[in-house]
DNA sequence: GATGAATGAGTTTTCATTCAT
DNA sequence: GATGAATGAAAACTCATTCAT
């Protein structure tokens, strides 16, 4: 019943499992390789395809390939953190402390870094200069912000304008804590995500607190 | 005394002129284009020398320049961020607290970042995968060990191995706490280098207070 | 009696049919966008057809169905200039003068130009050197010959070894100077056949008629 | 004194020299093998060059080396023809008649032909499509006009505004009568440039004298 | 018979790097 | 020591052509 070329894996596939198949050989290419120094022939190889595949399947462009692993990445890590803080307004039953939610997040932020280590390291080792410079920086900003709202919650003894204001570079340093602990961990360090997290809400838990009251 | 080629500001200087000349141009041009997208003419056009001069006096490959790169405005940083800290060993006259130190330190990276973008941009923004993936690793670790260094002063509690292999992910994360804000920084954030300073300050000092004791 | 493919206009088409279909897309095809830049996906779209069709029904490689093109461009505009100016031998009851005939000849090949402009643009602006070239030249020495057929007929002062001789480059001189004012009236001028024709001849006829007696 | 380069013709040489033995190898690769068949592997082999000093030369782009050909080409054809046929005004002591002009002007363009064979081709049989059909369209409509100047003279019977209107598509037919006699000659036929612009001269001489009284 | 999907082979173009002067 | 000129090597991208269905 299965078609007999299911054995090997190549011809006659669906689209989408084909830019699946082709997207992962990217990322996971220019994850080790760097996307410069990486060719569309290490990408095919890689992949198990023929360049021209690569090129239907995979936007058209060297360029336009980044991006697409970039955006995948960037959705798979924002949605994984989203789902396990929360929805992001405090739904009536929903009696989970800010720091609870902010320790789920950082729990599957640095899970996620685990799992997918070749996307991460796409999403953040890359060149962050040149035409995809936007790419990733919209990326990180649409993580960044998220996570401003969480923490604006918490700092609910301001006004929602001055709140939010103070919450954005709060965020930034929160998630550039989390890569750097990240690095940490991908260097050497332990890569369990709770210890992870919870070193994390103890470096600055109580600092947030206490800028709730100013 | 003053060599004969004074009056054209070019020809004939001393060698380490020629590669501070080399490595400025070369920061320069692999910030603002990117180390893939700037060519080697590129350097040279913005050095205002030929292409065989850049090969002599910036180490004889693009690799090799951008190595050189990476560890000049790596060190720069470093030494700025350790003056400004103070000696890493408690002199016996030094009583500056550690949290002064701290913030010695940070305003002195914030300041770095703001006056040299260029260099921090090559050392940031670059690449981070790849046959340089290393270089940059070495010059952020470094950068990490010795805020790891000052943080065990704080972590003083604990026996000294715990306090240091505590401290270490600790500064992991405080490193990359304040790139991300200096990220924030220069996307439309403020400048000033005390106040962000502060805010880090402000996040993280309490947490690391009480990680002293337990 | 009519194939049930009637109703879609598409499937199942006598061979015949499809072979023209192909054809008309390709000289079409081939005619604006040049035979090097259009692809066999073009000459598909224009046909409505798949690649393979195209194939199956072109002559099985893209050089060939250019071939085929040339071939019947030129096998339609010699028909109508053949049948135009008459029979090739003087046929008993036909009195017309030579000049006649060439008028009418001359009419022809203006009008066919005219009328499939994009099989001209095959003939005569497609690509005159590499393995085509041939092909090009035998079609077009077709046509210079039988002009020069229409001419001998003329030259009967000379004995016929000799006219013959003469009339060759006086024909294809006479096919260039058509081929000229062809692209005149493309570019700009009149496309009236009868005009041209007029135009051509006022500027040939008496010259010709003069070799007639050396 | 001569350097030691000289002997094997590679190294060194003036910009100028380079840039034409690069259209000197373009024009006989192109036509000899067309345009688009053509790789600028072909080009640089022929040139005896390496392919970056084809781009370099050639003007950056295959496109634009063929333009330059077709230039130069066409530059050569029809200084070579205006310097035969005399200076378009009549000046003063010129009393050569029209007919006398013509003539030297079609043995001149004959004897280009013969002489630059190669330069021809890329002027008159490649691909006359695409982006470069507007070069060679513009090269062939100085030579028209040029001829339609020289043909003006003539209609002097008729207002200057009529005998302009009538001299155009009479050049453009001239043009394309001699070029018909060039393919032949090329074919087989003979290669005296005098034979040639006698024998086209007898063909339409007559026409032309006739048309000068309506 | 008809086609969507797949690929081998090639082309233009760009640089990092090095001589000859 | 300094450079203009030259090149070897590679990489993105395309397309005629053919299977497996």
């Amino acid at each position: 019943m299965v078609p007999p070329t299911s054995a090997t894996g190549r011809r006659r596939l669906p689209p989408e499992q084909r830019e699946r198949q082709v997207l992962d050989a990217a990322v996971r290419v220019f994850s080790r390789i760097g996307f410069h120094d990486a060719s569309m022939d290490d990408v095919a190889e890689q992949a198990g395809l023929s360049k021209p595949m690569v090129y239907t399947h995979g936007g058209g462009s060297k360029e336009e390939l980044l991006r697409r692993c970039i955006r995948r990445e960037a959705d798979r890590l924002l949605t994984s953190v989203s789902l396990a803080a929360g929805a992001p307004a405090d739904a009536p039953g929903d009696d989970r402390t800010t720091e609870d939610r902010l320790r789920r997040g950082l729990r599957a932020f640095f899970a996620t870094l685990t799992t997918h280590r070749d996307g991460w390291s796409v999403l953040y080792r890359q060149a962050r200069t040149g035409t995809l410079a936007d790419e990733v920086h919209d990326a990180r900003a649409r993580i960044v912000d998220r996570v401003a709202e969480l923490l604006s919650a918490e700092l609910t003894g301001r006004d929602p304008a001055t709140a939010r204001a103070l919450a954005t570079p709060l965020a930034a340093a929160l998630v550039g804590a989390a890569e750097g602990l990240a690095d940490w961990s991908a260097s050497g360090g332990t890569e369990d995500p709770d210890a992870l997290a919870e070193m994390l809400l103890a470096l600055v838990w109580t600092g947030l607190s206490r800028l709730r009251h100013h």
